[in-house]
DNA sequence: GCATATTTGTCCGTATGTATA
DNA sequence: CTATACATACGGACAAATATG
C-alpha cells in the first residue's frame, strides 16, 4: 500500500471524527439555539432534572453541556444553586460594545481593501436584512445585520478572531431580547450597513470606519437605556 | 431592615459564591497550570483513569474540566479518543499573532494616552522581566514579557478583551515549550518592551505602536520557524 | 428560626460502542 | 480478525447545600 493512500485513508478518518460529536456538545448547540432565541428568557434557572428529561440525556451529559455553555457566557453556573440564562447588564453591554468598536474597526483598517470575495458576503448580509425587513421579520433582521458584522471581523482573515467574534455576538443577542419593539430598534441599521458597504466598495476605508463606529454608539447608546 | 443591610447581605452572599469554586473548575485549574508550564508535552495524551485517580476525583468531574479545557483550546477532545494536550501547528501560530497584531495595537490607540495607573503596570511588567533576566530564570522572563502585553490590552478597559487575551496567552504559551533556547528567544524582547513603554511615557502613540507590531512580526517569524 | 423538601455536587458501577495492537 | 483497552453515556446513590413552608 503507498504512502499516498495511506495518508488518504487518515485524511477520510480524521473527516469523520471531525463531523462527529457528542451528546454533550448536542445538546450544548440545542440549548445554545433556545437560549439566544429567546425560548428560556434570562434569568431562568434551567433545572438539571427536567431539562435532561427532556432532551433524554443523564444529568452528568447535560452538566457537560452546562459548563460549555457557562464558559460562553450564556449560562452562569451558582454553586448548589444551579445554573441561569445569563442576565445582562447595561456595564455588560457596555463593555460588549467596547470590544466590538475595538475589534471591527479595527479589522476594517487591516484589510483595506477587502477582497472581492469578501464584498460578496457583505452585500448578501444586507440583501439578507433587506429581504426580511420586505417581510417585516424583524427578529431576522438582527440576524442578518449581525451576519454584516461578523463578515466585518472575517476580513482580518482570523479564525480565532471569527469564533470570539461569534461568541461575542450570541452572547449581545441577550440583550436584543430586552428590546420590546424589535422594528424601531433593527430596522434603521439595515440602511446603515448599506453606506457602511458603500464606501467599502468606494475604497474608502476610513469613511467606513467612521460610520461604523457612530453605528456601534448608537447601538450602544440604545441598549444601555434598556438596561438601567 | 434596611435596604442598605441587605444589599451588603447580598453582597456577603455573593461574595462567598464567587470565592468558591467547583471541583471541577479547581481540576480544571490545575491542569491549565500543568499544560501551559510544559509539564505535559503537546500530545500527550490524558488518560480519564489515571489523571482521575491521581487527583482524587471521579471520571465525572474531570470530564466537566476537560470540556473546560478544550473549550479553551489547551485540549483536543477527539471523539472515542480521549484528549489530548494541544499541539500547535505555524499555522496556528500565525492565526495567534494575526489576534495579537489587531488587538494589541488598537488597544495602545484607542487608550492614547495611557493613566498614569496603566504605565505603572506596564513599567512593573518590565522590570519584573529584568529581575527575572538578572536571575536567569527566562521561562519567569517569558512570562513577565506576557504580563507586559497582557497590560496593553488592559488599556482598552474591558474585561473581555482582558479574558480573551489571557486566554490567547495562555494557548501561545504551548508554542514557547517548543522552543529549545528560552534565554536566546525571551531575552531580547525585554528591551524591545522597554522601548515601547518610554515612548508610551513620551505620549508618542504611533511610535509605540510601530515598534509593537515590529516586535510582534518577529516574534512571529522566530516561532513559525521552531514549528515548521 | 426550624424542620422539611428539593436540588445540586460528586462518586460509583455498568453496558455499549469505538479504536487500536 | 480478534482481543484488549478505553471512552461514552446512563442510572443510581448519598452527602451537602439551598429553597420552602
Amino acid at each position: 500500500m503507498g504512502g499516498a493512500e495511506e495518508a488518504a485513508e487518515r485524511l477520510v478518518r480524521d473527516r469523520v471524527l471531525l463531523g462527529r460529536t457528542s451528546t454533550a456538545e448536542r445538546v450544548a448547540a440545542i440549548l445554545r439555539d433556545h437560549i439566544t432565541e429567546g425560548m428560556f428568557t434570562p434569568g431562568t434557572r434551567l433545572s438539571e432534572e427536567s431539562i435532561g428529561e427532556a432532551l433524554g440525556v443523564s444529568r452528568n451529559t447535560l452538566r457537560e453541556a452546562f459548563r460549555l455553555l457557562s464558559h460562553e457566557r450564556l449560562l452562569v453556573h451558582e454553586l448548589n444553586r444551579g445554573v441561569f440564562v445569563r442576565r445582562l447588564t447595561a456595564d455588560d453591554v457596555v463593555d460588549l460594545y467596547r470590544v466590538r468598536r475595538l475589534v471591527e474597526c479595527a479589522a476594517i483598517r487591516t484589510a483595506a481593501p477587502p477582497s472581492a470575495e469578501a464584498l460578496a458576503v457583505l452585500r448578501e448580509a444586507v440583501q439578507a436584512a433587506e429581504r426580511a425587513a420586505a417581510e417585516r421579520r424583524w427578529p431576522e433582521v438582527g440576524t442578518a445585520n449581525m451576519r454584516f458584522h461578523h463578515a466585518i471581523v472575517e476580513l482580518a482573515g482570523s479564525s480565532r478572531l471569527d469564533e470570539m467574534m461569534g461568541r461575542l455576538l450570541a452572547e449581545l443577542r441577550l440583550s436584543f431580547l430586552a428590546m420590546n419593539n424589535p422594528r424601531a430598534f433593527h430596522e434603521p441599521y439595515i440602511g446603515r450597513n448599506r453606506d457602511i458597504l458603500k464606501l467599502l466598495e468606494a475604497g474608502d476605508a476610513d469613511g467606513a470606519e467612521r460610520l461604523l463606529a457612530a453605528y456601534l454608539a448608537d447601538a450602544e447608546r440604545q441598549l444601555v437605556q434598556a438596561h438601567l
